[in-house]
DNA sequence: GGCGCGGTCGGACGTTCGTCCGAAGCCGAG
DNA sequence: CTCGGCTTCGGACGAACGTCCGACCGCGCC
């Protein structure tokens, strides 16, 4: 438990002011030069603290994903009861998102950018993470249902994830406010969610259309351009 | 009702195959030249059928997006009943997402990559279809809930906006399955949702702690860059 | 047969990008 | 004061990018 060092608090500023201008901007979007700006350090300067950009964002996304890891993994230990324990991750997912949005948007959006060991790496996290969540989703679903667990549990990643495409801390709840609200909609969807196959078919038989996108590009050119 | 002419029918095929470029590679790591590659078109022929990659991009997000709210205007005409409308509506948007994947996702993920003009046309149906979702969730909440719209349709959007990071057509249900398990467990989400903001003070109160990214990032160092 | 035009192309221009080299600055230890 | 290492920097390099210019081609129409 040394104190950190002058290297480490200036590379942990470095990616704090990195991963907003990642967010903002986007990674590909956003140049090595951007980053010098903010930070203050010279353009060959940064290469002090990082190899290459993509390393950067590596650095970024392992260091907030591990983060998040500890907090949930913490946080875990003292719910007992599947809905307890659900619940907990709810919160403290969201709860970490809100806190380090900048982060989370880049870890979330930003997924793709990485490529080989880098990728990997990341990967092995997310895949651990996944099955965390999907062990908290699946002793709650109810033993006669048609709602597979995997679809569950993107479902909620998809609820929790999505949040950096419209959450604004100023007219939308508080981190524990939208935890609250998101697991009393998700669990109680799992609850609920006990229709068997079988009963459905009878809602629409004949509706089974391809949905392409079928209006000519043409006709949108009435809109005009610009 | 013409019949589309040979330029309408290579500007479609243009933005189809951009679209899945897109998609693949994201818009600013994929280059026009990969675009000129992947259709035979030269570099210089394509610029005939649009005048800058960001047009490119908007023409692709305004033809689906139109395509999106065509479709689920028509589908909703047939629809009697609040939880009918709902439920057709997440049908329309599954299956219109799960067969046009690469736009979607290009429509979806490169939402921040126009900018003046573009940003605004195709921010300008964005909140129109919104509104209408919106409009689908909002005869759904009970009354005495403490669910607020806005949160709801976002969590809605969050989990069938979210397929594009984890959906895979052969292991996955195909769109009305997916469409029916997103269905039931948010209308059941809603229905169940009830719980006043009364009984909820006594689950947690002393957890209010901030989730900052706390690690210092020299401690991630121990596991090793690359 | 010749004209005009919608469609296509090779090749280039200027800019911006990530990265790197060699030198300089800083500061605690001796 | 002097030394040596960590840290910082200006400036440059080659590559890749989006875009554009001027020429060419094929084909329906007078």
């Amino acid at each position: 438990m040394d104190e950190p060092t002058r290297y480490d608090e200036k590379l942990g500023e470095i990616l704090r002011q990195s991963a907003t201008i990642f967010a903002d901007r986007g990674f590909h979007q956003a140049s090595v030069r951007d980053i010098s700006a903010e930070t203050g350090v010279s353009l060959s300067g940064l290469y002090y603290y990082f190899k290459s950009k993509e390393e950067l964002l590596f650095l970024i996304q392992q260091h907030c994903f591990e983060s998040l890891l500890v907090q949930v993994a913490a946080g875990l230990e003292g719910a007992v009861g599947p809905e307890a324990r659900l619940r907990t991750l709810i919160e403290i997912h969201l709860g970490f998102f809100v806190a380090n949005m900048p982060e989370m948007k880049v870890l979330s959006h930003e997924a793709d950018a990485l490529a080989g060991e880098y990728a990997a790496r990341v990967l092995g996290l997310k895949r651990d993470y996944v099955a965390l969540v999907r062990g908290c989703v699946e002793p709650l679903l109810p033993p006669d249902t048609s709602l597979d667990a995997r679809t569950a549990t993107f479902a909620l990643f998809g609820q929790m994830n999505w949040i950096y495409n419209w959450y604004r801390p100023s007219r939308d709840p508080d981190a524990a406010g939208l935890a609250r609200q998101m697991a009393d909609l998700f669990i109680a969807g799992l609850h609920g969610a006990r229709g068997s196959a079988a009963d459905d078919a009878a809602d629409d038989g004949s509706d089974e259309e391809k949905r392409a996108l079928d209006v000519a590009p043409g006709a949108l050119g009435a809109g005009g351009a610009l």
